[in-house]
DNA sequence: ATTCTACCGTACTTTCTAGTATGGTTCTGC
DNA sequence: GCAGAACCATACTAGAAAGTACGGTAGAAT
């Protein structure tokens, strides 16, 4: 019945992958079903026949998020032929050049207020930040240290997904080179 | 006509600081003028009273919050007696002991869609990393490294104001030390 | 005390939006 | 090339939320 044909249907997977982009894009402060679905390219037929309703969505959304940007982060880096120090660079490099934090801030504002979905963001951050730490250690440096460099690792990554700047590839390469100084470089222990 | 006795009638000003609590308590996300406005102990009418509409609500409230959480706290540094690393030190407990940069996630989570928001919000993101910059400048941080820690110090405030951690004020103050350790003590320059 | 203005409560109207019902289309397996 | 399942479009409904109208009250000034 549409006059632009589908190509094909749509997994739940693809949905939410489409759906993370328009988001991450529009803003989550204001979803409403009929834009996202327009920025899906498909209808409210579809959209309620991948969700029970919003709040499964958005739950959908979460949980997606977490296994694409966070669990399946760590599972590469693991896969990665190497020292600490090189699967370091290797994330410095997809977190900060890449921008795999993008979508940050927009999922986040959604766990503001329900109880539920901030534990599912807490358990995103709580991998993150386990995962760099032991990444931090495996370069040598002791249990505060690591500690400390995690979190700083995170919070660059959270001022970038927060701030509407928009940087070219030079520039962001630029900016993880200096930050790699920072925390690795310049206080190499030992 | 109220059961409760109103002690006395709402400037702008106090109405935009009772709903920065409530919003950033309820969350941007789902900001409906209802609960707003029984969150701030008032009813509609106040509120249509006080801005055109909901958008003017919410320019207003971003606005209130750059004067407030931005200008009037560089300002008040810049009263400040004492050398640029006292005066970081100050901000240091303001930020992160304090809590400043508590509801920046919430009104974040507003700029991301409507360019006009952004430009605000990013205003008082140059404004805090030009100050930034000046203060650990004046620490005697060349000036690659004093825009580099005036990142640092940004990511982890928004690293702060995105994570939902109840700390304690003990473990806040620690975790400002160690902060401060990484970004001055250790490295400190000459 | 009265008048003017700032501020607010309540009831109402209008607009928006989540959710449903249902028929139709595309895909898969056979 | 048919049957069943998966997927989607469209039209519709119900409820919620934004915004308005207007009467009323508190405060300030004279």
């Amino acid at each position: 019945m549409s006059a632009i044909s589908q190509v094909g249907y749509l997994s739940r997977e693809e949905w939410l992958e489409r759906a993370l982009e328009a988001v991450s894009r529009e803003g989550g402060a204001k979803l409403r079903i009929a834009a996202l679905v327009e920025a899906v390219g498909v209808t409210k037929g579809s959209f309620y026949w991948h969700f029970k309703n919003r709040d499964d969505f958005v739950r959908g959304l979460i949980e997606y998020w977490h296994q694409r940007y966070t669990l399946r982060v760590s599972s590469h880096l693991d896969a990665v032929q190497g020292s600490a120090e090189v699967k370091l660079r290797e994330l410095m490099k997809m977190v900060f050049v890449e921008q795999l934090a993008r979508h940050d801030l927009a999922i986040r504002s959604w766990a503001i207020a329900e109880p539920e979905l901030r534990e599912l963001v807490r358990r995103t951050d709580d991998h993150r930040l386990h995962y760099l730490r032991e990444l931090f250690a495996g370069v040598g440096f002791d249990e505060d240290a690591s500690d400390l460099r995690a979190r700083v690792f995170l919070g660059e990554a959270a001022w970038e997904a927060a701030r509407f700047q928009l940087m070219s590839k030079r520039e962001r390469v630029r900016n993880a080179e200096a930050f790699f100084q920072l925390l690795i470089a310049g206080a190499r222990p030992g």
